[in-house]
RNA sequence: GGGCGAGUGGUGGAAUGGUAUACACGUUGGACUUAAAAUCCAAUGGCCGAAAGGCCGUAAGGGUUCGACUCCCUUCUCGCCCACCA
C-alpha cells in the first residue's frame, strides 16, 4: 500500500483553489516574473506532449513563486480551428459547443495536474470578448495598409466546392471525396509582415537567451540574400530583362538566361516564332501542375528555347533566353542568369540541353570547361573575366559590383524568401474578417464601435458547398457605413495564428473591456520572462507574434519590441521510438496515469526521464519507479521524524554520538540545495531530481545509525521544501503531517552555506600517464611539495615508477595529480 | 542538395578537458512472509584471473594534450529544419 494519493492529491488542489493561491495581480513594486506556457487548441483531452510542456513550467513558476517573485503563470485556449468545425460536419452540430466541451474537458485535466495557474485570466480566442480584439488589430493593420486584398491561389475540391488545407490534399486528392484537387485564384486578405523584414531579422541578435537553432530557423525563414541585380537588353528590342545573382562574380560565364514560365515578358518574346504554340503548351502545363507535387533537386529539369536573344552587358555577348521550370516566379525577378560552370542546376540543365560551358573561376587543381563533370562552385581566381581577370573571385565580386553600379549595368539588392502572410480562411470558425463590401464604396473597414462583427449562431455544417458562413444570409447582408445602402460583409475568417500573436497581452488585462489590454498591466508584466512550448512553432507563431509587438510598438501601444525573453523549446514524448498519435495507437492517455498513480508520480517521472530539451521515451517501468520513490519519501513521515513549531529553520548543533554521520547529512543538505537550486535554474530537471533521491538515501542511511535526531528532521524538511516544486501534493501533504504550519508553498526557498560545505580534505586521483593508479586522502590546500612526498612514498605508485625516472609531476589542484615517466 | 543537432552499459540517462557509466529502470541472488505484494540488503560494461589485480571500453579512424565522451580533421548512422532561393 503506497501514499493515498488520490485524496492527497484532491485536498491540496481544493486548498489552493479556496485560498486563491495562484491568483495575481499588477504591483508595480514588486518583482515580476511573467511564465507562459503555448496555450493548447482543445481538441477534447491532454496529450504527454501538454504534461511535460505545463510539468516544465510549473516546476519554474512554484520556485519562482517561493524565491518571492510575483508570478504571472496563465493558462487559455486556443479555440478557433478546423477539428470543430470538421466534427461539426461530422454529427451536423455546432462547432461551438463542441469547443467548449473539449475546454472543459481539458480544464479538468489540467487542474487534475495541480498545475499552479491563475485561473482567473483564463481566455478562450473564440469567445467574442476575445475574438473582438482580433478584428481591432486588424482595422488598425489595415487602416495603416499593412492588411491588403491580392488574389491568391488555394487548394479548390471542385465537388465539395470548398478550399482546402495542404493537409487535407492527399496524393493531389479530396480527403473527403477523392476528387482531384485543383488550385483556383481567389481575393485573399494579406498582412504585410514583410514591412518588418528587417527589424525581425536585426532583433534577433538581442534574443540571446533562446535556443540557437529556433534563431537559426527564423533566419532561414527571412532568407535575406545579397547579390547584384543585372539588366540585360533584349537583341531586337527596348525591353530589359532583370536577373538577380548572388554571383556576381560569375558574371563572364553566362551563357544562357532563363526565364520562369509565368515571367510576364515571355509571351512577348515568344510572340510570332514558330515554336509559340509549343512554349504555351508548355508554360500552361507547368502552372497547373499542383506546387507540392514536383520534388526539388531530384526532378530534372524541364525547359525550351524561346526564340529569343539578350546581350549580356558586360562584354555584349548574345546569349540565347530558355524558359524553365527550375526558375521560380516567386523568389528574386523570376529569372536568372545561367553561369553553367559554377552553379549545379546550370550545369546539369546546360548538359541536357547541349548549351555551352565556360569556366571563369579557375580552381587549384586546373579545371577545363570540357572535362567539368559538375560545376565548380567553390573560390579561386578569375579569368576571362575581362578587366577582372587575374583577382581572386571574393575580391572581384565587390569590384565588380561597385562597377556596374557606377555604369548602370546593375545595382546592388537584397532578396528575401519571406513572403506577406495569407491570413484569409474559407472557414467558419474563426474571427471574422470586419470588412464590408458595398458596390458603391468598395472595400469599407467595420467601424471600431460595431465590433466585434460576431459569428452568427446557426449555420448548416455539410463540408460542400464553401464556407458554411457565406449562407448565412443573416450575417452576408448588412449596410455600408459609409453610404447606408445595402452591402455584403467578408465571410472568409482570419487564420488561427492571428488568435495567437498577441494574446500573451491579453492575459495581463483579460476583462478589459475598451482596450486589447491594459498599458499598465502590459507594461508592468511584459515581456515574458520565459516562454515554453514545442519547436514546431519555432518559425510561424513565434515570427508572428514578434511582427505583431513590433506593429504594436509603432503604433505606442506597448514599449518593448520583443515579446519573449527567453524561450525554452520542449522535446517530443515517444513512445517505442515513435511519436505518439492516434493513427499509430500508441497514446498513453495522461488521465488513466493519474488515475493509478497520481499527478505527482506523471509530474516526477516526466522531468526525470530526460532532459526538458531533449525528446523523451515514455517507460511505464520509469513511472512506477518515480512512483516509488514517492512512497518511499512519504514514509519518512511516518517514522515519526516530525519536528515541533520551536525547530523552526535553523539547524542545531547538539553533541551526538554520530558525530561523523551527523557533520556528513549536514553537508549533504547544503549540497544538495545548492544542486537543485542550479539545476532548475538551469532547466536540468532530471539531474535535480536526481541528487535529492541521493539525498533521500543518505537520510535512509544515517537514519540506520542515529535514530531521531534533529538533524534528519532537518534534512526531512529540507528536502520537502526542495521537492515541492516538482510534486507539490505531496510535499504539502508531508509538510503539514510533519508538523509545519501553513504551506510548503509560503516557505521561502533555502539558500546554502559554502562554509558548510567546504571539506577539509580531499581525496586526490593520482595518476600514471594519464591513468588512474591510486587514491590518497590529504588535508585541503596540501603544498605541491608535501604532496609530491606523499605521493611518491605512496607505495602502489612506488610498485608503478620504480627505477622510472619522473619526467613531469602535474598537479590540479585539489582534484589530481598525474605522474609522467 | 544545404543547414543544424545527436551517437555513452540490457534500458532512460550522468559526466563538456581531470576517477566514464551518477541517479533510476531492468536483471540476478539474499532477508522478511505460510505465500504473494510491498520493503530492505548485495551484485550488475566486456575480457583474463582463485584472488590481489591487470587489460580493453563513450559509432569508426586519425590528430592536439601530461591527460579526450568532451577540442580539431575524416568517415558512417540517426533525427530535425529548409529545400529548383539564383
Amino acid at each position: 500500500m503506497g501514499y493515498n494519493f488520490k485524496e492527497i492529491e484532491k485536498k491540496w488542489q481544493e486548498y489552493w483553489e479556496r485560498e486563491k493561491f495562484f491568483q495575481v495581480k499588477t504591483e508595480p513594486f514588486r518583482e515580476k516574473f511573467y511564465l507562459l506556457e503555448m496555450f493548447p487548441y482543445p481538441s477534447g483531452k491532454i496529450h504527454m506532449g501538454h504534461v511535460r510542456n505545463y510539468t516544465i513550467g510549473d516546476v519554474l513558476a512554484r520556485y519562482k513563486n517561493m524565491r518571492g517573485f510575483n508570478v504571472l503563470h496563465p493558462m487559455g485556449f486556443d479555440a478557433f480551428g478546423q477539428p470543430a468545425e470538421n466534427a461539426a460536419i461530422k454529427n451536423n452540430t455546432d462547432p461551438r459547443r463542441w469547443t467548449i466541451g473539449c475546454i472543459d474537458e481539458m480544464r479538468r485535466e489540467l487542474k487534475r495536474m495541480g498545475f499552479s495557474y491563475d485561473w482567473t485570466r483564463e481566455i478562450s480566442t473564440c469567445l467574442p470578448e476575445y475574438y473582438k480584439w482580433n478584428q481591432w488589430i486588424f482595422l488598425r493593420m489595415f487602416e495603416k495598409g499593412l492588411a491588403y486584398r491580392k488574389k491568391a491561389s488555394v487548394n479548390w475540391c471542385p465537388d465539395c466546392e470548398t478550399t482546402l488545407a495542404n493537409e487535407e490534399v492527399i496524393e493531389g486528392r479530396c480527403w473527403r471525396c477523392k476528387s482531384n484537387v485543383i488550385q483556383k485564384d481567389l481575393e485573399q486578405w494579406f498582412l504585410k509582415i514583410t514591412a518588418y523584414k528587417e527589424k525581425l531579422l536585426e532583433d534577433l541578435k538581442h534574443l540571446v537567451d533562446w535556443p540557437e537553432r529556433v534563431l537559426l530557423m527564423q533566419k532561414n525563414w527571412l532568407g535575406m540574400s545579397e547579390g547584384v541585380e543585372i539588366y540585360f537588353r533584349l537583341k531586337d528590342s527596348e525591353d530589359v530583362i532583370t536577373v538577380f545573382t548572388t554571383r556576381v562574380d560569375t558574371i563572364f560565364g553566362a551563357t544562357y538566361l532563363v526565364l520562369a514560365p509565368e515571367h510576364p515578358i515571355l509571351r512577348k518574346i515568344i510572340k510570332g516564332k514558330p515554336q509559340e504554340e509549343k512554349i504555351v503548351n508548355f508554360i500552361e502545363r507547368v502552372c497547373s501542375r499542383p506546387k507540392t507535387v514536383y520534388d526539388s533537386a531530384e526532378c530534372s529539369k524541364e525547359g525550351m528555347f524561346t526564340g529569343g536573344f539578350a546581350i549580356n552587358p558586360v562584354n555584349n555577348e548574345e546569349i540565347p533566353i530558355w524558359v524553365a521550370d527550375y526558375v521560380l516566379m516567386e523568389y528574386g525577378t523570376g529569372a536568372i542568369m545561367a553561369v553553367p560552370a559554377h552553379d549545379q542546376r546550370d550545369f546539369l540543365f546546360a548538359r541536357e540541353n547541349n548549351l555551352p560551358i565556360r569556366v571563369v573561376i579557375q580552381s587549384q587543381d586546373y579545371i577545363q570547361s570540357s572535362a567539368l563533370t559538375e560545376a565548380y562552385e567553390g573560390d579561386g581566381i578569375q579569368v576571362d573575366s575581362g578587366q577582372f581577370s587575374g583577382l581572386p573571385n571574393q575580391e572581384a565580386k565587390v569590384k565588380i559590383a561597385q562597377w556596374m553600379e557606377e555604369t548602370g549595368i546593375g545595382n546592388k539588392r537584397c532578396h528575401w524568401r519571406l513572403r506577406d502572410w495569407l491570413i484569409s480562411r474559407q472557414r467558419f470558425w474563426g474571427t471574422p474578417i470586419p470588412i464590408i463590401y458595398c458596390d458603391r464604396c468598395g472595400i469599407v473597414a467595420v467601424p471600431e464601435e460595431d465590433l466585434p462583427v460576431e459569428l452568427p449562431e446557426r449555420a448548416l455544417f455539410t463540408g460542400k458547398g464553401g464556407s458554411p458562413l457565406g449562407r448565412v444570409e443573416s450575417f452576408i447582408h448588412t449596410i455600408c457605413p459609409r453610404c447606408k445602402s445595402s452591402a455584403r460583409r467578408e465571410t472568409d475568417t482570419m487564420a488561427t495564428f492571428f488568435d495567437s500573436s498577441w494574446y500573451f497581452l491579453r492575459y495581463c488585462s483579460p476583462y478589459c473591456k475598451d482596450t486589447p489590454f491594459k498599458r499598465e498591466d502590459v507594461s508592468y508584466w511584459l515581456p515574458v520572462d520565459q516562454y515554453i512550448g514545442g519547436i514546431e512553432h519555432a518559425v510561424l507563431h513565434l515570427l508572428y507574434s514578434r511582427f505583431f509587438t513590433k506593429f504594436l510598438k509603432d503604433l505606442g501601444l506597448i514599449e518593448f519590441s520583443e515579446p519573449f525573453q527567453k524561450l525554452l523549446t520542449q522535446g517530443m514524448v515517444l513512445k517505442d521510438g515513435e511519436v505518439m498519435s492516434k493513427s499509430k495507437g500508441n497514446i498513453v492517455d495522461p488521465d488513466g496515469i493519474i488515475d493509478n498513480f497520481g499527478a505527482d508520480t506523471l509530474r516526477l517521472y516526466i522531468l526525470f526521464a530526460a532532459p526538458p530539451e531533449d525528446q523523451m521515451e515514455w517507460s511505464q517501468q520509469g513511472l512506477i519507479g518515480a512512483h516509488r520513490f514517492l512512497n518511499r519519501i512519504f514514509r519518512l513521515v511516518e517514522k515519526e521524524y516530525r519536528w515541533t513549531n520551536k525547530t523552526k529553520n535553523t539547524i542545531a548543533f547538539k553533541p551526538d554520538d554520530d558525530k561523523e554521520n551527523r557533520e556528513k547529512l549536514l553537508r549533504k543538505i547544503h549540497l544538495t540545495i545548492k544542486k537543485v537550486t542550479e539545476d532548475i535554474e538551469s532547466f536540468k530537471f532530471n539531474t535535480a531530481i536526481a541528487s535529492m533521491m541521493e539525498f533521500v538515501n543518505e537520510i535512509y542511511r544515517v537514519a540506520e545509525s542515529a535514530l531521531n535526531t534533529d538533524i534528519i528532521q532537518e534534512a526531512i524538511k529540507i528536502l520537502v521544501i526542495l521537492i515541492s516544486p516538482f510534486v507539490p501534493h505531496i510535499a504539502e501533504e508531508m509538510w503539514r503531517e510533519l508538523g509545519g504550519n501553513e504551506t510548503v508553498s509560503k516557505q521561502g526557498w533555502p539558500v546554502y552555506d559554502s562554509e558548510i560545505i567546504k571539506e577539509n580534505t580531499i581525496t586526490y586521483v593520482i595518476q600514471v600517464n594519464g591513468k588512474v593508479r591510486s587514491k590518497i586522502e590529504l588535508p585541503i590546500d596540501t603544498t605541491e611539495d608535501k604532496l609530491r612526498e606523499v605521493v611518491l612514498s605512496d607505495r602502489k605508485i612506488q610498485s608503478w615508477i620504480i627505477e622510472k625516472p619522473v619526467k613531469k609531476f602535474i598537479v590540479v589542484p585539489n582534484k589530481l595529480v598525474n605522474i609522467v615517466i
